[in-house]
DNA sequence: GAACAGGCAACTC
DNA sequence: GAGTTGCCTGTT
């Protein structure tokens, strides 16, 4: 991979274990949007810690708007650039199933999300299908987020806690995200009074991170295991969904020792779930 | 109209 | 502690 920094682009080119169309739908993120355009090219635009941007696939390689200084300072770091996915997908081929995953998913990056906006999104998930948890999502942006300027269209960024701490569930209604309303209001306000420092829960180990996710309403296990993985950067956490369950089930009978995909069990579980879900769509 | 959806918590036994 | 049920809302 080479990075080459253009007047208003950044180019990655011959990105490699990169694309963009299967790590913006695979489930982990809801805020990158399909851009309808040039039939050439793949482009998405999406707001992340407070920026947004366009970022476009073509048969060169990636393009992210915005030079050097947005590059270094947020995005080399949000699309995990610097990690060698060719080289875990090996160590994960450990078996016919995860490595026929792994090679259907290649290019599947594991996005370094806001640790709130991890924890609020997959909060509003549960028995939730994605295009309403988008919705939710968007709607919760655009009512108290930070407008954000970009190319002559307006985007919200995602509202911090202490904004979404100040609000009632009254405020929230329009969302109609039903009862999950309650539990966003009550983590908002754990993360906005420090009582759930999620800087210190990156640092934390994996188990303990989890536990006190695990201590805010409505986050059970499931959605502590996403906020981990998604959030805080825990590539060992490893959420299991019903998607999961079933796909475990036929694979593996339903026991299967994660030590296997350590210390990359998260990577390994975002492979097995894409090529799942993909699998059921296409024979149904 | 009933069942269900990428869960959680409270309640049962 | 394993199993059951209600919960908001939108879709099928």
């Amino acid at each position: 991979m080479e990075i080459i920094f253009h007047e208003t682009e950044t180019e990655i080119r011959h990105a490699a274990d990169f694309d963009l169309e299967k790590t913006f739908n695979c489930g982990q993120c809801f805020r990158w949007h399909r851009q309808e355009g040039d039939p050439s090219e793949d482009a998405f635009i999406g707001v992340a810690y407070g920026r947004a941007a366009r970022v476009r696939q073509t048969g060169e390689g990636i393009f992210i708007s915005g030079g050097r200084e947005d590059f270094e300072f947020l995005w080399r770091d949000y699309f995990d650039i610097e990690r060698d996915y060719d080289a875990i997908r090996k160590m994960l081929a450990v078996d016919p199933y995860m490595t026929r995953a792994a090679e259907y998913g290649a290019g599947i990056r594991i996005l370094r999300q806001e640790p709130w906006e991890a924890l609020c999104t997959f909060i509003v998930s549960q028995c939730n299908n994605i295009p309403r948890i988008t919705q939710i999502v968007e709607n919760l942006c655009h009512l108290f987020g930070e407008p954000v300027a970009f190319e002559r269209e307006t985007l919200y960024a995602f509202p911090a806690p202490e904004i979404v701490a100040s609000l009632s569930e009254e405020d929230l209604a329009p969302l109609r995200s039903g009862y999950r309303a309650r539990y966003i209001l009550g983590a908002a306000r754990a993360v906005a009074e420090g009582r759930l420092d999620l800087e210190a829960l990156k640092k934390a180990p994996e188990r303990k991170a989890i536990e006190a996710l695990k201590t805010l309403d409505g986050v059970g296990e499931k959605v502590a295991q996403c906020a981990a993985l998604f959030g805080l950067g825990k590539l060992n956490a490893f959420p299991v969904d019903t998607w999961m369950k079933k796909a475990l089930s036929a694979e593996y009978g339903g026991g299967v020792d994660l030590a296997r995909f350590a210390p990359y069990a998260g990577i390994a579980q975002q492979y097995i779930f894409h090529y799942a879900r993909s699998s059921a769509r296409s024979s149904s």
